[in-house]
DNA sequence: AAGAGTTTGTGAACGCGTTAACAAAATCGA
DNA sequence: TCGATTTTGTTAACGCGTTCACAAACTCTT
C-alpha cells in the first residue's frame, strides 16, 4: 500500500502536489467545465471557490502548486485554466478501466456517464461467475476472470476497480495486480494488501451512512444545549 | 453545510470524539465482527490495528476517546469493544434511509447487502420518473417524488441518499430538507446547499478515478529515480 | 510475593492542511 | 503618469491528526 508522499519539491519545476490538493482539483475541473458551459470566459479565486465549495484562499494555495496561471488584479482565464488542471491530472490521455465484478454495484459503473467527459474509459468487464460471463452490460460484453492478464496486457490497463463481494476483493486485487494493474478503487467492503508501486483508494458505501447516522445520533440525542450552531 | 465541531469535551463523561476517528470506528466493527465470527473472544491492539488497517497508536488513541475499555497486559474482549464501538456509533438502532434516484447506482444501492448487518436499512425508494414509479425494485415498490413528504413522516426517516444526475441533485436535496431529512449522502456529482443543522457527505465516482490516474501518470511519467519506495 | 514480560492509555512532538493576512502585480480613471 | 482598486501568489500562524515513547496496570512464572 504505497503512499506516494511527494510534496517535496524536485529540482526544476515545481512537482508534487499535496494529496489534499490532487483531491479538490477534480473537483474545480468540474466548476470550470460548468463556467465553460455557461460561456463565462474569466472568474476570480472567490466565484470559483464559491462554485467549488471551497475556501477561496485554498483554491488559490492549491492553484499555486501548479504554477501561475492567474492574473492579479483579474482572476483566471476559465478555458486555460481548465486546461492546465486537466493536464497535470493527466486528463489529456483517456484511461482505460477493467470493472471486476459485474452485480449491481459493477453494472452501474459500467453505465455510469460521469467517467466519459474526465478521462476516464470503461473497457472492460469481468466477472468470476460463468452465468454472467457473455452476458452484454453497457455493451460490453463480461469476460471470464481468467481472462484478466490478456484483456489487462491488450490494452495495457493500468486501473482495475473490485465491485465484488467483500470476501473476493482480496483475491480479485492480487490477479489484477498480477496482471499488471498498478491502480485500484475498492468498493468492497474489506482490507486488500497490494505490493509497494500499486495504489489502492477504497469506497465504502455502509461505512459513509454509518458516519451519518452517528451525528443523527449525536443530533437527536442527549444536548441540544447547542441549538444550531451559527455559521455566520 | 454544518461542520458538527465538537472534539471540546463537555462537562461530565468525555463527550465529543474526533471527525477522523469517527470516520474509522465502522472500519474497527467490521475488523472486530471478523473476529467474531471466527471465534476469537480477545485481541491486542496491534492484532486488531492489522485487520483494520491502521497504526495501532492510532486505534488505541481512537478507542481512548470512547472510554478505557481494554485491559492492560491483556488487550480488548473482542464482544465488549464491539458492542461499545455500536453503541457509541448509534448501532443500536436501525436507521432507516429513503433512496432518490432509482437508476443504475439507486437499484444497486438498494440491493447492497452490506447495509443490514450495520444499522442501515433502505426503507423506501423515490423517483421522478413516472414511468420507473410504481415498479419494485430489491423488494420495496418505487414512490413518487411527490409523496417524499408522507413517506418521510410516516417512518421518521433522517437520512436521505441522492442518486439522481447531477443537475436533479440540489432540488432533491432541498425536498428532502422541506420533509425533514437532517442527514444527506450524496452521489451525484454536483455541490448541494443545505441549512445549518444538515449534515451532507459527497461520494464521487470518477473524483476518485481521476485521483487515481493522476498517480498513475506520475508513474509511468518522468523520474523513475525512486524506483520502488522503501517502505519497511 | 516479587520480578519479568505484556499491553493499554496518554502526554508530547511532529507534520500536514487550512486559513488569514499581506505584498506584488495587474487594471482603471483622472 | 500616478493614485486608487482589484485580485493573485505566498508567507506565516494556527489547528487537527498522527505517531512515538513511556508510565501505569495487568498476567505469569518462579
Amino acid at each position: 500500500m504505497t503512499i506516494l508522499r511527494s510534496p517535496r519539491l524536485a529540482d526544476g519545476t515545481a512537482r508534487g502536489i499535496p494529496d489534499a490538493t490532487v483531491a479538490r482539483l477534480p473537483v474545480y475541473l468540474r466548476a470550470l467545465n460548468a463556467l465553460t458551459e455557461q460561456g463565462v470566459g474569466s472568474c476570480s479565486s472567490i466565484e470559483l471557490a464559491e462554485k467549488a465549495g471551497v475556501n477561496p484562499a485554498k483554491l488559490r494555495k492549491d492553484l499555486s502548486y501548479l504554477g501561475s496561471y492567474g492574473t492579479r488584479g483579474v482572476g483566471y482565464d476559465v478555458e486555460y485554466l481548465r486546461y492546465q488542471i486537466a493536464r497535470e491530472m493527466g486528463q489529456t490521455q483517456d484511461w482505460e478501466v477493467v470493472i471486476v465484478g459485474i452485480g449491481n454495484l459493477g453494472s452501474a459503473l459500467s453505465a455510469y456517464q460521469g467517467f466519459s467527459t474526465r478521462g476516464i474509459r470503461v473497457a472492460a468487464l469481468v466477472d468470476a461467475d460463468p452465468q454472467r460471463v457473455g452476458s452484454t452490460v453497457s455493451g460490453l460484453t463480461v469476460s471470464s476472470l481468467d481472462d484478466l492478464d490478456a484483456i489487462v496486457a491488450d490494452r495495457s490497463i493500468s486501473i482495475g476497480v473490485i465491485a465484488t463481494p467483500g470476501d473476493a476483493a482480496q483475491q480479485v486485487a492480487d490477479r489484477l495486480v498480477a496482471a499488471g494493474v498498478t491502480s485500484i478503487l475498492n468498493f468492497a467492503p474489506a482490507l486488500v494488501q497490494v505490493p509497494d508501486g500499486v495504489d489502492v483508494r477504497k469506497v465504502d458505501l455502509s461505512v459513509e451512512l454509518q458516519i451519518l447516522a452517528y451525528h443523527e445520533q449525536r443530533k437527536t440525542g442527549t444536548d441540544s444545549k447547542e441549538p444550531k450552531v451559527s455559521n455566520a
